[in-house]
DNA sequence: AATCTTGTTGAGCAGATGATCTATAATTAT
DNA sequence: ATAATTATAGATCATCTGCTCAACAAGATT
């Protein structure tokens, strides 16, 4: 495009002599400006303006990444990969320690984890695909998290304010909403997210008759 | 491709003679598919399968959207159009009424308006897309909606218990978040959505010391 | 230094996609 | 009935896009 007279040096656009990394290492960086890539533009971004991210040929991709849709698929389990740590199920329910403290680590962890733009909008991107790992994520979150959060209200609620599935997908909602408010729609941060969070947690507990040592 | 052999009839492919429609009826007609298309496959639709949808050829789209980009922003006006009704300032701001049934009312209504498909999935698509008229409208929301609740919450808040902002958009985002996961994720919906809001509503109020008929 | 291995490039294909243009035929006006 | 108007179809263009392949050259091996 630009009629670059170049020599017959191994020379990248920015003029950097840089090719032939090992494997490994050039996979792990095509995925991970993929990820942020995808996250930017959406799943229909193309493989030339990836690319030249890169400041690599578009048909590199191809030896790393047999389709697109390898490459996505890709994308999906780094980014879903290690977002649900494994020993929340445990410490949500370990009741030597008051719910409220607990729903207030969880929540502070996990929200440091997915508030950030590439989880937040490939995540909003592979639902609205319909991409099964979504689905799956979705499901396992309410496996794990959500309904073993509901039993552990339940069993501190005041008898006359039991809460519902529903009340639990409330707080989680609003809480995860403050993400979607930054990183899908752009619009600036809450001052103190933990705080907006703690408020959040405070009104679920409050509703249910909870107190903060209970 | 299906080597249909024709005679010179004015036929569609579904054999019925239909074509030749007022413009301004053609044009609708175009919009309220599109709308439809769209929410579903995302804005990076072609517009051959869309004029599939219609039983018209591709080249007839031209005729009346000039550019595709040109269609798309008719189908966000169209969706975005009258979302937001211009008496519910007025209404939220009535303090005749008590505010838990002002909220009731209007989160009542709301929901019935955006929790659609369309309108859930054009607004998701939009905002990712970084749309201006996504931005409008999440500042018109703010200002008109969300500001003005904060105020009527504050004039009948407990003084210890005052709302901020975020709580208010806690509260809002809450909701939403029950149409993201119908409609986003395509998750089952709530058995009775407008119990799940009363009682979201229910607790925001609580939690401020509010109580229902004040 | 010569040879081999293989990561990388550059050219290019096939199909998709937005957009254009002309011929056709449905409808209206005469 | 005939002519004028114009909504629509069909063919086609230019570009984009996922993907392939042969040739090249960086780094390892001998």
């Amino acid at each position: 495009m630009d009629g670059q007279t170049e020599t017959s040096r191994a020379e990248t656009e920015d003029g950097g002599t840089r090719r032939r990394l090992p494997p490994e290492e050039r996979r792990q960086q095509i995925l991970d400006e993929a990820v942020r890539f995808f996250a930017e533009v959406g799943l229909d971004g193309n493989t030339r303006d990836l690319a030249r991210r890169l400041g690599v040929t578009q048909s590199l991709l191809f030896k790393y990444f047999a389709t697109k849709d390898d490459l996505i698929e890709a994308v999906y389990e780094r980014v879903y990969l290690g977002r649900l740590s494994p020993d929340w199920p445990d410490r949500l329910t370990d009741r030597s320690v008051p719910l409220r403290a607990r729903l207030l680590a969880f929540y502070n962890e996990y929200s440091a984890l997915i508030f950030q733009r590439e989880w937040m909008r490939i995540f909003m991107f592979s639902g609205l695909a319909g991409a099964a790992l979504n689905h799956r994520y979705l499901k396992h979150l309410g496996d794990v998290i959500l309904r073993p959060l509901l039993a552990e209200t339940e069993a501190l609620a005041t008898p006359g304010a039991q809460p519902t599935m529903e009340d639990i997908w409330n707080l989680h909602g609003g809480i995860v909403y403050i993400g979607i408010r930054q990183h899908i729609y752009r619009m600036p941060p809450p001052d103190d997210p933990d705080e907006a969070i703690a408020r959040a947690i405070d009104r679920y507990l409050a509703f249910c008759g909870i107190g903060p040592e209970d």
